[in-house]
DNA sequence: ATAACCCTTACCCTAACTGGAAGGTCAAGC
DNA sequence: GCTTGACCTTCCAGTTAGGGTAAGGGTTAT
């Protein structure tokens, strides 16, 4: 399967695809007499993991944490979730700030005339009152 | 006032308000007969405007802008609105998209036991079950 | 043979800095 | 006068996760 297979297959970019070979992020597909690569079911399946998990997302370091996990058979289930929390906990404290901007935001904007004179309650706060 | 009270006097690191200048955000500090950067309050109130501005989320293109329209005196108000509306828009989409992040990881999470034995809904879920 | 695609590597670009190297300056202490 | 340490300077490289583009070669159909 020719990379652009691989990409449509998978929802991943030819580029990108190539960039996750290219860090060790996933197994490098093997070359036809051409050296064109030549992707199989295998392939497929890692690649669509790492799309899923970057959906969820997940870093590429983090990515190939949860691959490398996912092909060992004596994995502990323990390990894959104390990853997945420490992504929620990163998540919760990203949402936190951004309300905060937003809420902070809101009442400036609410607070602004938004018409042709010069005077604005956001600069003046940005600029510390 | 060097650079390193113009750091403890706008909470940005020295290295940050050197980049600042790089790109032409600021204005470039004057020079003192060593060539050290000598700041004085205007400098200052540039920084700690560009410094609030980050804190809420504005990018450094969107701070030149309103640090350009800050210094206008003929500026309209609903320029500036318009800035901090579409910021809004921005991290209103953001935290919807991380939201959806965190309630997938969550429901995935509370599925997996977490001990030693190497099932795992999370990674069944990323393999594309 | 030529057009229209596909593939390859290799390099530069993004945002917003941070770190480090190599070197100049300044004030204090011996 | 000299050394030490804390400043300061510029420049280069690296970070994330790829995107864009170029130069060149392969494949397929007409």
């Amino acid at each position: 399967m020719n990379i652009s297979k691989a990409s449509e297959a998978t929802g991943l970019t030819a580029k990108t695809i190539r960039y996750y070979e290219s860090i060790g992020l996933v197994s490098p597909a093997s070359r036809k007499d051409n050296g064109y690569r030549d992707y199989d079911n295998q392939h497929i399946r890692e690649l669509k993991f790492v799309s899923h998990a970057r959906e969820l997302g997940f870093s590429l370091e983090e990515c190939g944490e949860l691959l490398g996990l996912y092909q060992k058979s004596d994995r502990k289930s323990a390990d894959v979730k104390a990853v997945a929390l420490a992504r929620i906990d990163d998540i919760d404290q990203k949402i936190v700030q951004l309300q905060a901007m937003r809420d902070s935001l809101k009442t400036l904007a609410s607070c602004c005339h938004g018409d042709d004179q010069p005077g604005c309650p956001i600069l003046d706060n940005l600029a510390g009152e």
